[in-house]
RNA sequence: GGCGCAUUCGUCUAGGGGCCUAGGACGCUGCCCUCUCACGGCGGUAACACGGGUUCAAAUCCCGUAUGCGCUACCA
């Protein structure tokens, strides 16, 4: 019978969750749910510069976006601290710790010594002050830290699940400091008793704690206890091959969300990132990452994040849901990041229209002004779009005034009566697709980039769109007396 | 400096002694489709870091080198 599997993710609230957390936090997920157990949230806080309410806020906001809800916590270590005083008193009686005067100065000149005896600066602090000279650092008002003994000679070795077993010298692991002049905890004491208190048994994490493994299983086995099990999982990369951070672009979840992807793809391509399943699969639904997850198949090495392979998957994921359900996504996302707010009174109604004219145009529902943004203002022309037609004005205003003298007898403004309608003007003219059909585009949108010319047009009605005709027509004109008459 | 980890196409990866003249995906690129852009379809390009072993046989195991990254705090 094995045991039910705790997991947990345990971010510092120091800022907003990076690509990097947010696949630990997937990671851990997936695997309390793949095997039916825990998954639990602990703010480690106890960094009480550093770490803010609101940063805390926006993490567990992101972790909802992504869907990974937690079953016990948020706990916080600030709010957990008898627990660490009581563990650190429990050190004391066995004798696994020691109070260390030294002093800052001390501890870098011992540090630097052994660096420049190519030792491993590791700091072992003195054990046998005399009680006078207790009693005169007392005197001072001066608190020692107090120090883990490791035990020497010894070694410590982990069984990662991923890299396999690593084993660390004693004589390496300086005698960390676990208790704080002023009482606290310090990291590796306080995530080692909270893994202990909360009966976590796998700790999947990043690579960057494999170091401080060692440290906290000393400190677990000498409260007399046995330390999880272990699975380091490699770093994230930016494309610069250096660990991902700010300067990166995008490296937050939460900019994810705001240039316009679906948590679906980008747990797709986030748990992509060191995980494979086979040699062929590259798309899951959530059943089946839960499904197929094991932690033992991810990789060992560090991967770079590729924004473009997201926006991929992203636009694949967008064009293949069902269009009331892109229609909901697309309306959420404008409504949320704002884009609606300045547009007018029926700007969400255009807007819910025009969503099956844009699905299978974009990868990220930030496009969607690229795109569509023509229709929220009055006619205005890109750059690029009047240089196409300026650069032949005679044959614009031909195919324009063509085009609008079709579609302003139309009876019934649909999107088939159009296409025949323009078509036919199309061969009437005996033009290229092209030249009779990009200028009735940018007549309408003034952009060379938008929704189908066809469905725009019965998007905005006859009267609009004759507007704009003329609009463009006018332009056109003046253009053509002030330019090489 | 010390210790640790890693190293397969540009990127994500499959592979774990013979199935590998190394597979897939993205990118890039050629062609097709086509009412712009896009989408879609069919091809192509491109990798086992290097050097030694072990073995009948190594991308796969061992050693070394190089490179990258991590840790090296009274940060987490």
């Amino acid at each position: 019978m094995t045991t039910p599997l705790r997991v947990r993710f345990a971010p510092s609230p120091t800022g907003s969750l990076h690509v990097g957390g947010a696949r630990t936090a997937l990671f851990n997920w997936l695997a309390a749910r793949h095997a039916k157990g825990t998954f639990i949230l602990r703010m480690e806080d106890t960094d009480r510069e550093r770490s803010t309410p609101e940063s805390e806020a926006e993490i567990l906001r992101v972790l909802q976006w992504l869907g990974l809800d937690w079953d016990e916590g948020p706990f916080r270590q600030s709010d957990r601290d008898d627990l660490y005083r009581d563990c650190i008193g429990r050190l004391k009686e066995a004798g696994a710790v020691y109070a260390a005067w030294e002093t800052a100065e001390e501890l870098d000149a011992m540090r630097a010594e052994a660096r420049a005896n190519k030792q491993a600066p590791v700091v072992r602090g003195r054990r046998d002050w005399t009680a006078d000279e207790i009693a005169g650092f007392e005197a001072e008002g001066r608190t020692p830290v107090w120090r883990f003994a490791v035990p020497l000679p010894g070694e410590t070795a982990i069984e990662d699940m991923i890299r396999g077993t690593v084993t660390y010298d004693h004589a390496q692991i300086e005698d960390f400091v676990v208790a704080r002049s002023d009482g606290t905890p310090t990291y590796n004491l306080a995530a080692a008793v909270d893994d202990m208190d909360m009966g976590i048994n796998r700790v999947i994490r990043g690579e960057d704690h494999l170091s401080n493994t060692p440290k906290q299983m000393l400190v677990i086995r000498a409260l007399g206890a046995e330390p999880p099990q272990y699975a380091h999982v490699p770093l994230i990369l930016g494309t610069d091959k250096k660990r991902l951070s700010k300067r990166h672009g995008a490296a937050s979840v939460e900019e994810l969300e705001a240039d316009g992807f679906l948590p679906q793809p980008v747990r797709n391509a986030l748990v992509l990132l060191g995980w494979s399943y086979d040699d062929k699969t590259t798309t899951f639904t959530l059943e089946e990452l839960i499904e197929k997850f094991d932690v033992t198949r991810v990789s060992k090495s560090p991967a770079v994040f590729d924004l473009k392979k997201l926006e991929v998957m992203s636009g694949r994921y967008l064009r293949a849901l069902d269009p009331d359900a892109f229609a909901d996504d697309l309306m959420g996302f404008l409504e949320s990041s704002g884009y609606l707010a300045d547009k007018g009174d029926g700007a969400a109604d255009l807007a819910h229209r025009s969503a099956p004219l844009v699905q299978r145009k974009l990868s990220r529902l930030n496009e969607y002004d690229r795109l569509a943004g023509w229709m929220f203002h009055p006619l205005e022309f890109e750059d690029d779009a009047w240089a196409f037609l300026a650069g032949d004005v005679k044959h614009a205003i031909q195919s324009v005034g063509g085009g609008l003298g079709r579609i302003e007898v139309l009876d019934e403004f649909t999107v088939d009566n159009i296409k025949d309608a323009l078509s036919d003007q199309l061969h009437v003219l005996g033009m290229t697709a092209r030249e009779f059909l990009e200028p009735q585009r940018i007549a309408i949108t003034g952009t060379t980039i938008s929704t189908g010319i066809y469905e725009s047009l019965e998007l905005i009605g006859r009267d609009e769109a004759v507007a704009r005709y003329r609009s463009t027509l006018g332009r056109l004109a003046e253009s053509w007396q002030g330019g090489d008459a």
